[in-house]
DNA sequence: GCAAAAGTGTTGTCCTTACACCCATGC
DNA sequence: GCATGGGTGTAAGGACAACACTTTTGC
């Protein structure tokens, strides 16, 4: 290393960090889940003025010595009262006028829960579940975050065992139908259907069938993620 | 909407986001490019005493009014005098500790540009290609970005005509399968190759051939990007 | 017994893979 | 003329798409 680079060489890297602009920084989730055969994402109409009567992803600041993973999962915690839910990071947004308070950049995350699974605790400010399908203008840029989770989310869900994050441990073939049918928002048929996902081999036959239907009963499968996990592939191919 | 509501609406969002915490908040490039049959990166020598002689990625801090595409652009153009560049988003790492300096998000972005097509201008820092397979360690949390960016970037060039970036204009379809070789890390069989692409219909004879080589020269290909962007498909498959 | 959905197989087509020989050029 | 890589075709196997009838249950 020639002599020249060691004079520029800098010691205190906190003076240097010190000297950095700063910004403030959030997480917002976009929170699926799956009801009535119907994609939903959970919403809170915003407490600005500017966006009265608009709705809201949920989200929160990034506190000082926390994680961007972290704070998402406690906007999740605070927000369902659970844990160990299915959480990704998305994209990071951060156009200068995006929020009306000030240079605000948000990390966008998508989550997956099973909506039977828990009641929502805190339903301030009319936290609830909306259909994505419907949904049109929304505080924000938190529409544009919304339909970039929900494209990652159709991307995802046929290629990953996503989809397994917003049904009940135990489901039927018709309710993993539905939910690919809802999510990729095609007719796909039935029999191709469940032979695809019985040729994976990765759905486990718990031996119990649906109750409450008016109909014949459909038997009720388990996913095995550990035998997943051990299988998967190495994809190569190319198509575009 | 009740009452209560009304009462708790937030009128002044700058006063609300004035008392928000604030980070420190970068972009790093991972600026990837194709010579010699093999893929390479842009680094420069840390300038930071604790990692005196370790590699690092090309970044800066975001400025106040600036958004993160913009930073990465700008870094770019500095770094490398070129505009224009292959540019996409791929994650933020937000470790507390991964900065000696303090606490420091960064947005980490992919580049793909040919090698060819400029000649390093600055060279301080002794910016310059770094072969992706032999590198091992990093400053900072670089190697995690690194490796982040190289997985998403051999699964994306499976799916998108990126690659050609890292090419020049007109290109041999040894020098498109070498590239898709080198960065997947497989070998494909050249015949299945040729009609793969050939299929596409996306490559159009140039009419002209190789110079320069030592042996029956190769017909020269552009890839045709109006026609792609006509006629990207709608995918639906469920595969994992 | 009827309505409603569960469950099941086959066939044709297309895509992928594996594989070997002749051709054009430089030296 | 020989070494080097360019250029091409075919056949077999596997995945996917299209398609209809019987079975089980609730009412």
């Amino acid at each position: 290393m020639p002599a020249s680079q060691k004079v520029t060489m800098i010691q205190d890297a906190v003076q240097l960090v010190k000297g950095y602009p700063q910004v403030h920084l959030t997480v917002d989730c976009v929170i699926f889940g799956f009801d009535e055969n119907k994609l939903k994402v959970l919403l809170i109409r915003s407490d600005l003025e500017t966006y009265q009567g608009k709705w809201s992803l949920l989200g929160d600041v990034v506190h000082e010595n926390e994680e961007l993973d972290a704070a998402a999962d406690r906007v999740l915690l605070e927000r369902t009262g659970m844990t160990n839910v299915y959480l990704k990071q998305v994209q990071a947004f951060s156009r200068v006028d995006r929020h009306p308070g000030g240079r605000v950049v948000t990390v966008a995350y998508c989550s997956l829960l099973n909506i039977r699974d828990h009641e929502l605790q805190i339903t301030d400010n009319e936290l609830h579940w909306h259909t994505v399908k419907t949904l049109k203008e929304m505080a924000f840029d938190h529409k544009e975050i919304l339909d970039a989770c929900y494209s990652w989310l159709q991307k995802r869900i046929q290629e990953h065992p996503l989809g397994f994050n917003l049904l009940p441990e135990k489901f039927s073939l018709r309710e993993l139908q539905n939910l690919y049918e809802a999510i990729l928002n095609v007719e796909l048929d039935r029999r191709n259907f469940r032979k695809k996902f019985f040729s994976m081999d990765f759905l486990v036959d718990t031996g119990e069938l649906e109750t409450d239907v008016k109909h014949r009963p459909g038997k009720l499968y388990q996913f095995n993620f550990d035998k997943y996990e051990k299988s998967k592939r190495k994809w190569i191919g190319i198509d575009f």
